[in-house]
DNA sequence: ATTAGCACTCAAACCCTCTGAGTGCCAAAT
DNA sequence: ATTTGGCACTCAGAGGGTTTGAGTGCTAAT
């Protein structure tokens, strides 16, 4: 069945109204908002046939038709068409993106609040995957006695730190010997091979007491596990009591409630994005009963991948209702996505 | 007029029946619940009185009172009485906090997650103010070439640090030069006194070319004053859709709406924390009416204050409907401040 | 394969009535 | 002076019936 049948013209015609409107779409409606060279009826005989095969339904006996998921996916797979964001939309996304401080937090947290406002959707960034990284240098300071900073460089020059408590009477010159043999033992280790086990044996020839130096190993390991942790900004969540799609209440209360797991919507974004198949710069879309998290059943994912260096990346996306329109969205992120890009090459250097 | 006025009491049974019931307390109902030695005709004349005083209203002629926000006022100055949290209660805070990292993020976050699963609202926590801490230390990292660590040490041991950007040709000579000269003009100077021009003058004698210290000297103040930046967690704001004082999509919409922008909120506790009288360990309670912020007219805030070390403090409270049992939240919020402050003083030893 | 025509369906809007909790007020009782 | 019983009045909300109209499927003709 090529792209020219007429059901799938009559098909990607239903998406389009009933993303514009939020009304079942009947054969009338269709005859007049589209040009078709055809009746009613026939439009009606090939709705049926849609509906045979499962692309749309009725949602009662005397409605029009809506789109069921699979005829989403088969409208954002072969139909759509996606065009160009328009100069002001870009130019406004641009400026917002050069407002913020050249600083990768920040940068993230306002894309969300961009990506969210100019879908009027609920946003989603997520910090880049680390795990898989390399330990680049790795320095314990004395911020004062009793307590130390783990500072760590990683690939693509991404600085993380965290406080750690040590021994009260541990010196600076001692912390600096076990920094340095630490240092050098782990130097270029991908972080998830990194095990309190390679760093026990990282140590030697020292006279430093076994006892002094397992405790600052073990704060410096617990240092190196949680510079791997994913930060998740989810915003926008408000938007989405704005949609048609979500003024019932229960809707609502459900949709809030599971994104009020950021946590969780992270681990699942990261699952499917681990699946994907094409290159960074392709989008993964899931539909409705596609997501495998419930409360999500009336929504849509799409995200993609930003990159911070040639292998480092992390992930940003939108979640909406399941009538949205794929192909503005999707050059939404992308525009937003190629500011961040930018952006983090320049922080980089 | 006494406490033990009966006009009082009746005030006090209003405001208990409708949090429990979110219903309009009449004459009826009201000798029903409570045992008031008097006939539902004299509740009526105590009823037309608190009218005509302004602290109950009528939502309709043919419905009972509701408190009015002077109502709640009353109650909360006058009336309340605060009890004990359960053991169990107790319980399941402590738990969960015993849970946290020790780290004072990820206790502040878990905090606020708790504290709105408790109350079943939104809370708000907000990481201290630091603007009026002193910088006890300064240093200055090279990580690589072109690029730094700032790690600043402030009162009472807290920690903070910015990547910054530096020339590419600097070493870490000069910038160890410029690192101890600046620390040493700024040891224990308040965060807020410093400025641009304290900085350009801390450095002297160095044969470092005035346009590259500038430059790091400019990178390090933005440091600086990046450091008292005030993060504020809001969670929990979808319980409020299942609260029915929000049943209505409007009202969900207006305070969802709000609430998103976290930054506004925070600054407006900011705000009244600072017109607070009372000791760190009383309660600002903000009713209806009285929060200057569009959209949470239907709202009560309750915040207070946990320390770090002795000069420094956050802010920890909670948003919820005015129809909101008072004394119970003031007692949550209390155990979660307490365990809070306790926490925080094991973290930093 | 397409179309006109027609009987049929059903959610949503509309209107009307009824119900009952609650009020205010007055005159009698304490 | 306060309290009480009694009574007429109010009005939001629930319940029920009707109407409307967009939309459908089917059939017979083109």
């Amino acid at each position: 069945m090529g792209l020219n049948d007429r059901k799938m013209q009559v098909l990607q015609a239903i998406v389009d109204d009933y993303v514009n409107t939020n009304e079942p779409v009947g054969s009338k409606a269709l005859i007049e908002r589209h040009k078709f060279p055809v009746s009613s009826a026939t439009l009606r005989n090939d709705m049926a046939e849609l509906e045979r095969m499962g692309l749309i339904e009725k949602p009662h006996t005397s409605a029009g038709r809506i789109p069921s998921d699979r005829g989403y996916r088969e409208y954002v797979d072969s139909l759509m068409k996606i065009d160009q964001l328009s100069a002001s939309e870009r130019d406004e996304i641009s400026r917002k993106i050069d407002e913020c401080l050249d600083e990768a937090g920040d940068l993230l947290k306002n894309a969300s609040s961009i990506l969210s406002e100019a879908t009027g959707m609920v946003s989603l960034v997520m910090t880049p995957r680390l795990a898989g990284s390399s330990l680049l240098q790795l320095k314990l300071l004395m911020i004062e006695p009793g307590k130390a900073l783990v500072v760590m460089v990683l690939s693509a020059g991404v600085v993380k730190d965290k406080v750690v408590r040590i021994p009260n009477f541990l010196t600076p010159d001692q912390l600096k010997e076990i920094s340095d043999s630490v240092e050098k033992s782990l130097n270029g280790k991908p972080l998830d091979e990194i095990t309190l086990i390679t760093l026990a044996t990282s140590v030697k020839e020292t006279q430093i007491p076994d006892s002094i130096l397992n405790q600052v190993l073990y704060e410096t390991y617990t240092a190196i596990k949680q510079a791997d942790r994913l930060d998740v900004f989810l915003e926008g969540e408000h938007n989405m009591l704005k949609l048609p799609d979500f003024s019932e209440l229960r809707r609502a209360q459900n949709l809030l409630g599971t994104l009020s797991h950021d946590g969780m919507v992270a681990g699942y974004v990261n699952e499917i994005e681990k699946e994907k198949t094409g290159g960074d710069d392709t989008y993964m879309i899931r539909i409705g009963q596609e997501i495998a998290l419930e409360g999500l059943e009336d929504c849509s994912f799409i995200t993609t991948t930003y990159k911070v260096g040639d292998t480092i990346s992390g992930n940003i996306g939108v979640i909406g209702p399941k009538r949205m329109d794929y192909s503005k969205v999707i050059s939404q992120i992308d525009f937003v996505r190629y500011k961040i890009n930018e952006k983090i090459k320049k922080i980089n250097g």
